[in-house]
DNA sequence: CAGAATCCGTTACGATACTG
DNA sequence: CAGTATCGTAACGGATTCTG
């Protein structure tokens, strides 16, 4: 079982709908994480890091800037060296957080039943 | 853009969370777009490959078949010839639909404001 | 510190052909 | 009708190295 979702698909395109182009705000394995911790308030990237262990700098980089590039993410990149940029849901942004909080809800109450 | 999501990472994982696991429900670029036509009420095999008319059996059958086992459908079969095969979805699957319907509002407000 | 660049394994999906 | 089997491909993501 792998967690991926295509912003586009392979070559053709799976689903041109609007749902998929909505999902595909949530899209990538790490995404939702990433939206997820960053409901608890802005954070830096090194700190984005730290609250996900096991994502390495490359992916990390790369989701914040799609959720930015879709206005979900809002970046700010203080002047000073070392540098230091803080990331933070947009207001729209922070209303995915208790979407995908209702997909956690389901999700646990299909692990009680069996 | 390409929407994927991982049920299981890779190789090693991304994120070995609740959040993870319980997104994993809703992993694959066709995953949504099949709970959204069965909620619309009960469907067969035939009817869900013309309501997603790109979608190859292969992928509508893997995700039946780990949807069903994650209780989120339900599959009932017609001992008839032809077989007939209706698929629904279960009390707590009908439960996702809400949930994907939050995540559209956010992607069309986010339209909206660009 | 916050990334960008490169390399490469894994996988999700499409297309096609076949079956009970 | 409702799948399964096989094959080929794009792209997701990890690891490593390098930089302003």
């Amino acid at each position: 079982m792998s967690l991926r979702m295509r912003k586009s698909p392979a070559s053709p395109l799976p689903p041109p709908c609007a749902l998929t182009e909505c999902m595909s705000l949530i899209a990538g394995a790490w995404t939702p994480n990433v939206i997820w911790h960053l409901g608890g308030g802005p954070r830096r990237f090194g700190e984005l890091r730290a609250d996900l262990p096991r994502i390495s700098a490359r992916v990390l980089s790369a989701r914040l800037k799609a959720l930015e590039a879709r206005g979900v993410v809002h970046r700010r990149a203080a002047p000073t060296s070392p540098p230091s940029v803080e990331y933070s849901l947009t207001e729209v942004g922070r209303e995915l957080v208790p979407a995908l909080h209702a997909i956690v809800e389901v999700g646990a109450r299909l692990k009680r039943l069996r």
